[in-house]
DNA sequence: ACGGTTCAGTGAACCGCTTCACTAGGCGGA
DNA sequence: TCCGCCTAGTGAAGCGGTTCACTGAACCGT
């Protein structure tokens, strides 16, 4: 069995100081620069590191962000995860990554399991931004919501989708498409999200023919809704709100012997990194993924050290042309 | 200011109970059926619930599941964290995912962290399998580590490597290639990990010429490594690793002009899902990342519970013939 | 009627750290 | 010299549960 770790009262014993007195000086507050040499000595000599637990129950602060994803298998949020896991690490903060898997329930549960942990914040990729927890939850602690407006006062790092939208939806048209199918993933309880309204109105403005399909996440998801759309009617080309959406449409029009651009035309919506690699390249709108992350983590950080909560980023999209879209003009 | 939330003892107070009372009902613990309901009701009416770092100082327990992961940039372990979420839902645990973000010291100091926070137990895909640490850190709770052996009393879900490159390797060699470039990820401290031993051995048994160059983590890391792989000497193939960095193979063959199978073939080691996305498809060792996840999730359930510690899953490989292996027997 | 079990529940100590209110001593200014 | 203030440090009360040792009552067989 491992001996039992030193507390702070041992730490006050060796160096003759009251409890109180080490854990100020440990953490630099209130005493002799002496003394809190001393103390850190003896610290040292000890082995002692204070226990996180118990530090959090007395302060209610932890040094913590919480990362709550609405579902991991989405390869989107994976590249999210990683870059926040990194970026944090640069602030001297660590991330506590919980996967809420694609059920709403859960993702409340593990909100509240977040703020009973005592994280200093969160950044959240909410599943349902209209749920009316996330108000409550917004009161008691620092959030970031990246990709949606929560019910609260929660810091955000939202997307241009507007401007996405008609970034995508003039390429398509540009190059001769009409017919165009839309894949979206999943919104529990938000059928009206800002996207899709954008995806009508500007399908209307540029005078396409859009038919909207919705996928549950997850790449054997998508592929079956690509399937699906592509079967019935097939459109000149699928544009769809992620790229790993997009994935599935390369893998249903591989299963149905159809060829992009070929046959059929496909547009994402993310850039992730594995979609230089696929033949053809997914053409694109890139989010600039590192930007959030850096965006996300300064603000979230911010709030956390008594910062603004209220603050909002806005990211703008460039269009990435990769040849996943053919061109129809003929010209 | 969200209202504080109730305490125990103001359930106490409500039920005219004393506070260890509730706290043995509320687990259902030592008391009458009649009492444990009237506390439940109270408990409910007050929206009492326990407070989970107050419970973890007292009892050393959190049901919480650490998984610490080398480099949640690589896609499979973010595919096994995927899982292991799930599958941990399902036991009704929770994962508390970490990156160590391919640095070992950071390793250290998260498993640290990890068993500060009382973790019942934790899931590892160790960067440094044989650091001195790891021995203490079995010592207070589960480990459960996956691909590796650690220097410590712990469950193991790994992989018969050896069966995996024979597979590959004499996969190639039916084939008919001889000249084969194996591209490993970076193992600090392990130059001698097995799989690359076997990998020397079996190429010395086929009678083939092998060459092994080692990446970094990530995509644009592996694609140097191939770049610089395939530019001097050209071997007709190259086994990768991981699938991952398998990508970084077709990435720099892209930007080589050259093509896959064509001019070189290339076989993975895993099968993640975008595997079967490339064009055309990469052939690989199939590791059955499903049953690896539900092995280790139940490893370390099991072990969280109580029950046996060391215990040992051999997982078996089989191949998946996809297309990126070129056929130059001329048959 | 009596000692011995069991059952339901109590009180208080604790888990290890933080923090609040307070004090002793040193120092400067009037 | 006295007062007030600052600094360095103390003591004890938490934070919100769990757990251990114990008690009083009910029940048992004899």
């Amino acid at each position: 069995m491992a001996r039992k770790r030193a507390t702070i009262r041992e730490v006050a014993q060796a160096t003759g100081l009251s409890p109180a007195a080490v854990s100020y000086a440990l953490r630099g507050l209130q005493v002799s620069e002496e003394t809190m040499e001393r103390v850190r000595a003896a610290a040292a000599e000890l082995g002692y590191e204070a226990d996180p637990i118990a530090r959090a129950l007395a302060s209610g602060r932890t040094g913590m962000i919480g990362l709550l994803c609405g579902s991991l298998e989405d390869l989107w949020q994976q590249s999210l995860a990683v870059g926040i896991s990194r970026g944090l690490r640069e602030k001297d903060r660590y991330a506590l990554i919980l996967d809420a898997v694609g059920d709403p329930a859960r993702e409340r549960a593990l909100a509240m399991q977040l703020r009973d942990q005592r994280v200093d914040g969160m950044i959240v990729q909410p599943l349902d931004p209209s749920a009316p927890f996330w108000a409550e939850l917004c009161e008691s602690l620092p959030v970031v919501a990246i990709g949606d407006s929560l019910t609260g006062t929660a810091g955000e790092v939202v997307f241009d989708n507007r401007r996405g939208v008609t970034l995508a939806l003039e390429h398509l048209r540009d190059l001769g498409h009409r017919r165009i199918g839309v894949l979206t993933a999943t919104r529990p309880s938000t059928p009206d999200r800002p996207a899709d309204v954008h995806v009508s109105a500007e399908g209307e403005r540029l005078g396409l023919d859009i038919r909207v399909v919705t996928a549950q996440h997850g790449l054997a998801a998508a592929t079956r809704a690509a399937h699906d759309l592509l079967a019935e009617g097939r459109p000149s080309a699928v544009f769809c709100f992620a790229d790993s959406i997009a994935y599935g449409v390369y893998a249903a029009a591989r299963e149905l012997g159809l060829s992009v651009p070929g046959d059929v035309s496909v547009m994402g919506y993310d850039d992730h990194p594995m979609s230089g690699l696929l033949t053809p390249g997914l053409s694109t709108v890139d989010w600039n993924i590192d930007g959030i992350v850096r965006a996300a983590v300064r603000l979230v950080s911010a709030a956390a050290d008594g910062g603004a909560r209220r603050r909002r980023v806005v990211q703008q999209p460039t269009l990435r042309e990769r040849g996943s879209v053919a061109d129809l003009t003929g010209s």
